[in-house]
RNA sequence: GCGAAUGUAGCUCAGUUGGUUAGAGCGCCGGUUUGUGGUACCGGAGGUCGCGGGUUCGGAUCCCGUCAUUCGCCCCA
């Protein structure tokens, strides 16, 4: 008989668990009572979309896009694709489903994406994001709301220290042009002093440059010319009136002037709460306003504004600062007689409708079970003897005590109040 | 796609210049002790030393390949 070998996870999934699931959990939750706040509603979507829906919206020369996607066919033949982000899909059904009804739309989800890169601190091929979008707004108070949600989520997760909002416009499509062209014969110039993946960035996404890590940039950057000069009265009004409204808010920012997105389709404002406790994997939360991204999926255009943040990131930054605090055990049973496990299991049943957290410790050695229970770290202990009376003793409340088993539930109700 | 480090029991790790039958702590299972108690002791199960090849009388240890993990680059949340 040949021996049976476990099938292995795949590369860069995650099998979540522990002190790392409820952290997970907790991030979503906290998500959940703020985004209904906000009055966002929110929204479940596919998991896999025709691939063109994320070909045509990110662009095709996006790494994305070219090298990123897990793309395949199904039985009909069909060319599918694993999301790779949220916004795409959103655009879609904003268009197929009659979403431009409830314009401005307010919508936030959150589930798992799929990206085939090489995993490392904070970044895996399946990972998990949440998501808001205000689809329809134009105005800058629907920035303004948006990342006013962004930082109260942070600050309800416990996390907003050491978290910094960093913000730039990408101006309107003519002054991003502009910048852009300038950008190119700004670093043309110099094209040998840049480093090898600047030269390629230099031809396919310029403004990507602009916070390149490597030292040989750096001085290049430094001279490059500023959108600041490029931005039309328009696009310049715009982004003061989210200055002043994220300052009346109460939310913090710093001004970014090399702070890019790496996505085609963003416009006017673009953002990114960073942190440095994270290694190379620094932001937490990110997005911008793309209002030309209906557009590339035949709708008509479309203002738009969203964002996305790295749950596994943000999970990972609670877990450091010690918020995921685990729900307490309130009663543990330990059964130290098999001949009372059914009595125990009446009153497991009974403190359970009762809306106790309860855990029964019925296996192993009798005379253990009682030190296993001690280490569950209960509120409080009810030890079950085999005697006639069917009488309970507890232990490790605010004081010790006994009660016939159909009692059980009201000193622990009493207990819990006091 | 590129670079570096690391893979030994369920977990955290020892394992000397290559040399008997590969170890510890925790956890798990059983027993004894204690008996309103988180104790101590005894015993047990559990390992193709990531996988494959090579060098050697002999490989957990040296060499090559491969897979995986981690940390960077890139990309991005």
């Amino acid at each position: 008989m040949s021996k049976i070998e476990t099938p292995r996870p795949i590369r860069g999934t995650q099998d979540i668990f522990g002190a790392e699931a409820e952290a997970f959990a907790h991030v979503v939750e906290t998500f959940e009572r703020v985004r209904k706040l906000y009055r966002f509603r929110r929204v479940e979507m596919p998991v896999f979309e025709k691939t063109e829906v994320f070909s045509r919206s990110l662009g095709e020369t996006t790494d994305v896009v070219s090298k990123e996607m897990y793309t395949f066919e199904d039985r009909g033949g069909e060319s599918l694709t694993l999301r790779p982000e949220f916004t795409a899909g959103i655009a879609r059904a904003y268009l197929t489903d009659g979403w431009q009804q409830y314009a401005p739309l307010k919508v936030a989800t959150h589930g798992p994406l799929f990206r085939y890169e090489r995993p490392q601190k904070g970044r895996y091929r399946q990972f998990h994001q949440l998501d808001a979008e205000i689809i329809g707004a134009a105005e800058p108070q629907a920035d303004v709301e948006l990342l006013a949600m962004a930082d109260q989520l942070l600050k309800e997760l416990g996390i907003a220290d050491g978290v910094t909002l960093q913000l730039n416009t990408l101006g309107d499509a003519p002054s991003r042009e502009a910048w852009r062209m300038a950008l190119v014969e700004h670093f043309r110039e110099a094209e040998d002093a840049l480093s090898e993946d600047s030269r390629e960035r230099l031809h396919k996404n310029p403004l990507r440059i602009l916070d390149s890590k490597d030292p040989r940039d750096q001085a290049l950057v430094h001279d490059a010319p500023r959108i600041d000069d490029f931005l039309s009265g328009e696009a310049e009004r715009y982004f003061l009136a989210i200055c002043d409204g994220l300052d009346a808010t109460g939310v913090k920012w710093h001004r970014a002037p090399t702070l890019v997105r790496g996505l085609d389709y963003y416009r006017h404002t673009a953002f990114e709460f960073v942190t440095d406790r994270l290694g190379a994997q620094g932001t937490v939360l990110g997005g911008g306003r793309y209002d030309g991204l209906i557009e590339t999926l035949g709708g008509h255009h479309t203002p738009a504004v969203g964002w996305a943040a790295g749950i596994e990131r943000l999970a990972m930054l609670v877990r450091d600062a010690g918020k995921a605090a685990v729900d307490a055990l309130d009663v543990v049973l330990a059964v130290e007689d098999d001949r009372a496990l059914t009595v125990a299991q009446q009153v497991l049943a009974q403190l359970r409708r009762a809306g106790f957290s309860t855990e029964i410790v019925a296996s192993g050695s009798p005379r253990k079970r009682f030190d296993k229970a001690v280490k569950m770290d209960a509120r409080v202990i009810l030890g079950f003897d085999h005697d006639d009376s069917q009488v309970v003793r507890a232990l490790r409340g605010p004081e010790e005590w006994t009660a016939k088993i159909d009692e059980i539930v009201t000193p622990l109700v009493l207990a819990q109040a006091s």
